[in-house]
DNA sequence: CATCGATGTTGAG
DNA sequence: TCAACCTCGATGG
């Protein structure tokens, strides 16, 4: 489920907390065992992330990569950083004090309390409790047991990190790593904005393909998934069936540019909050319900927030597909 | 409890 | 085009 912008918090989070310190590397499940052998007793030297590929480089300049496909998921433990990136993505962000303003770092320790705070990728919940993992753990409590499918394990003194359920995970060379790149489409973080501009206009205004499938294309744009796909073809009134070449230079120019804005956002807040100037029922309304947070994403027959008119379901590629037939005309 | 489906990709037919 | 991959929350009995 992970789309982008998840892939660059879990490699945002492993900076936090990762570089420097030797790994005991393993897989719990067994899966990976030749793997963890190859990076065992190794330490990070940068996570990086681009479109929905994570790629951790090791000392012995060996590549992790791995792609969550739609199960995966990472979970942090131990004495992970929480700023307010990863508070928002666990359901924190919002939620203000007495004073009536954010949350603060201690405050969020504190109110989560039972809850898990540090899964980032899949939906779904931490197996690990914040409490235990951070205050003062002892040498029982530390390392906690690998809870479910555990791929693979990485563990510092202080904190490790859990993957389970990715459809890739494996050790590459440069070279390996830069083949990969060298195919992936623009992805806004790690390409200047006019270079992806360019190569995006190339790829997708040069084909007969719909625009709908072309942004589900990790060669063409990188990142973008269901989510997001259909809502920025709403925000910008396309339809989904247009194909790439019928498309005007100005409204794919909208649409790189509407993914140079929704990137950094995603990022930021752990959330894809496609809506923008949401009352303050709207919003509370959206951080309660994920699907208060789209236009058109996961609302099938249900009234456009525009128009009224019912959205359309429909399958593309294997892959649901979301839009308002009155409002997507372009 | 069983079954379904999901923010994804690959490769066989 | 479709099954397979792989995990687990949601849904329905």
């Amino acid at each position: 489920m992970p789309e982008g912008h998840s892939v660059h918090r879990i490699a945002r989070q492993f900076n936090a907390n990762f570089p420097g310190k030797p790994l005991q590397v393993s897989s719990p499940q067994g899966r990976f065992t030749a793997g963890a052998e190859m990076l065992d007793g190794d330490s990070i030297v940068e996570a990086s992330a681009v479109g929905k590929h994570l790629f951790i480089e090791f000392e012995r300049s060996e590549h992790l990569h791995v792609h969550l496909g739609i199960y995966g998921a990472w979970d942090f433990v131990g004495e992970v950083t929480v700023d307010a990136t990863i508070a928002s993505a666990n359901g924190w962000m919002g939620q203000t004090n007495q004073r009536g303003t954010l949350l603060t770092e201690d405050e969020i320790f504190d109110a989560a309390g039972e809850n898990s705070l540090t899964s980032i990728g899949a939906p779904r919940k931490s197996r690990f409790r914040f409490g235990e993992a951070t205050k003062e753990m002892t040498a029982e409590e530390w390392p906690p047991e690998p809870v479910g499918q555990v791929r693979v394990r990485l563990q510092a003194v202080d904190v490790l990190a859990d993957l389970r359920g990715p459809t890739t995970c494996e050790v590459i060379s440069a070279s390996e790593k830069l083949a990969i790149l060298d195919r992936l489409g623009p992805d806004p973080v790690t390409t200047p904005y006019d270079a992806g501009l360019e190569i995006f206009l190339q790829r997708a205004g040069s084909k007969k393909a719909p625009i709908g499938q072309l942004l589900m294309d990790q060669n063409v744009i990188a990142g973008i998934g269901n989510v997001y796909r259909a809502e920025i073809l709403f925000r910008l009134g396309i339809n989904p069936y247009t194909p790439g070449n019928a498309l005007s230079k100005e409204l794919l120019t909208a649409i790189w540019d509407d993914w140079v804005r929704l990137l950094p956002e995603g990022i930021e807040t752990g959330q894809m909050m496609t809506m923008d100037d949401l009352s303050e029922s709207e919003w509370i309304a959206a951080m309660a319900n994920r699907d208060d947070r789209h236009w058109v994403y996961h609302r099938a027959g249900k009234p456009c927030r525009v128009c009224g008119t019912p959205i359309s379901l429909a399958e593309m590629q294997g892959r649901k597909l979301y839009w308002c037939a009155n409002c997507q005309q372009q």
